[in-house]
DNA sequence: ATGTTACTTTTTAAAGC
DNA sequence: GCTTTAAAAAGTAACAT
């Protein structure tokens, strides 16, 4: 049997940052090729990075996010070309501002169909969201670790909400042996 | 101290009046769907309960007062999809679901999944369909159902898939088209369950 | 009838309306 | 509350071929 925790991927890492300094966005994003500026839709300024690949939002304020990094390595990868990118057009930016991952975005496969419907009235319809009209997704809460599970009736699942990888490995865990208890699993 | 008073009397005044208004439309809504005065009652208890909750602040009146007929009708066993309730309704779909399920989980509704089945006679009356064909479809959807398929399917998609099957089944063909017109689903989705159910059931192809 | 694109849900920060 | 960004899951839908 494999184990659901070893078919855990991580799917997106979002994090925030900042470079202590203010800045002209108006000016960043003329000299900054690729990035995508229009203060009437966004605040932000939208930087993305290829290797590896993540989109940057850049703020007024200095402050900035990071979204759609595979790993938090590849988030202080991706922050780090960004960094040198505003050094290139002359921007003073700390030598490593604190990065904070903020959630992270998992998959997992549970190996086998789940019945939702049971599931719904066994968790306990006060607990969970199944609204199959709306999406096919059902919606689990977790207090410990607090994150937000959505199974599917396939037996994949993703875990967002989580700041740290073994939240993940938590959730499942959880989720397999509640499950079990029910009777609902296999 | 007279300023006061008024006040309280124009924000009672106010009140009262929204409430009257998120009544009237609820009746007005449920006559148009043709629900039952019982559905009514229930959607006005479930919306005085929002109101006490203080559930209202930052939604519409309105958009509350469709949510809680829509709840209304599944905990009366005759539910109306989304797509139904948001036509008599000047509120979009999407809202109504969001404003639904936020007042479902506050309110402690406890809302069971909706069973196929429960459009079954709506849907075959409207297609003018037998009580074989009925008896059928509702056959198709426990069946399949036990088998698992149902979970993650939209009940409207699934209730049209089986009822289209059980119009072939029984000699009383509609097609595709006329189904998923009165179950306001596209005639993809009906083929997409049929093709599943029909497998599931063992029957031809 | 199929194929592509896109939207539904969840999470999270950012600044501003 | 909304706006934008990313990503997965599976279902449904719209539009093109």
């Amino acid at each position: 049997m494999t184990d659901p925790k070893d078919t855990i991927n991580i799917e997106n890492v979002v994090a925030s940052t900042g470079i202590g300094q203010e800045l002209d966005l108006q000016s960043v994003a003329m000299d900054l090729e690729g990035a995508d500026y229009d203060p009437e839709q966004f605040p932000g300024l939208v930087y993305r990075t290829q290797n590896p690949k993540s989109a940057a939002l850049i703020f007024r304020s200095g402050k900035i996010v990071c979204t759609g990094a595979k790993s938090t390595d590849d988030v202080h990868e991706s922050l780090r070309i960004v960094f040198d990118k505003l050094r290139e057009l002359q921007i003073q930016v700390n030598e490593d501002p604190e990065i904070i991952v903020q959630n992270i975005v998992t998959s997992a496969d549970l190996g086998r169909n789940l019945n939702l419907n049971a599931i719904a009235i066994g968790l306990g319809l006060e607990n969970i969201e199944y609204e199959p009209e709306q999406f096919p997704g059902l919606v689990y809460r977790l207090d410990e670790p607090e994150v937000v599970a959505l199974l599917f009736g396939s037996g994949k699942l993703v875990i967002t909400g989580g700041k740290k990888p073994v939240d993940a490995e938590h959730a499942v865990d959880k989720i397999v042996s509640r499950l079990e208890d029910l009777g609902l699993l296999e | 101290r007279l300023r006061k008073w008024q006040e309280r009397i124009r924000t009672k005044d106010a009140g009262e009046r929204n409430l009257q208004f998120a009544l009237s439309e609820i009746d007005r809504m449920a006559s148009a769907l043709g629900v039952p005065r019982s559905v009514r009652e229930v959607a006005s208890v479930i919306y005085r309960r929002a109101l006490k909750e203080d559930l209202i602040r930052g939604r519409s009146i309105e958009g509350v007062a469709t949510s809680a007929l829509y709840a209304a009708c599944r905990k009366e066993g005759i539910p109306r999809s989304l797509e139904e309730i948001s036509e008599v309704s000047r509120v979009e779909r999407k809202e109504i679901g969001r404003t639904y399920r936020y007042i479902s989980q506050e309110l402690g509704l406890e809302m069971r999944p909706v069973d196929p089945k429960k459009y079954v006679p709506r849907f075959c009356s409207e297609l003018e369909l037998s009580e074989e064909v009925q008896t059928k479809a509702n056959e198709i959807i426990e069946k399949t159902a036990e088998k698992g398929l149902l979970s993650g399917k939209s009940p409207t998609g699934y209730a049209a898939a089986a009822i289209y099957a059980a119009s072939l089944l029984c000699n009383e063909k509609k097609t595709q088209r006329e189904v998923a017109d009165v179950a306001q689903v596209t005639e993809v989705t009906i083929r997409n369950r049929y093709q599943e159910q029909i497998e599931a059931m063992g029957i031809h192809g």
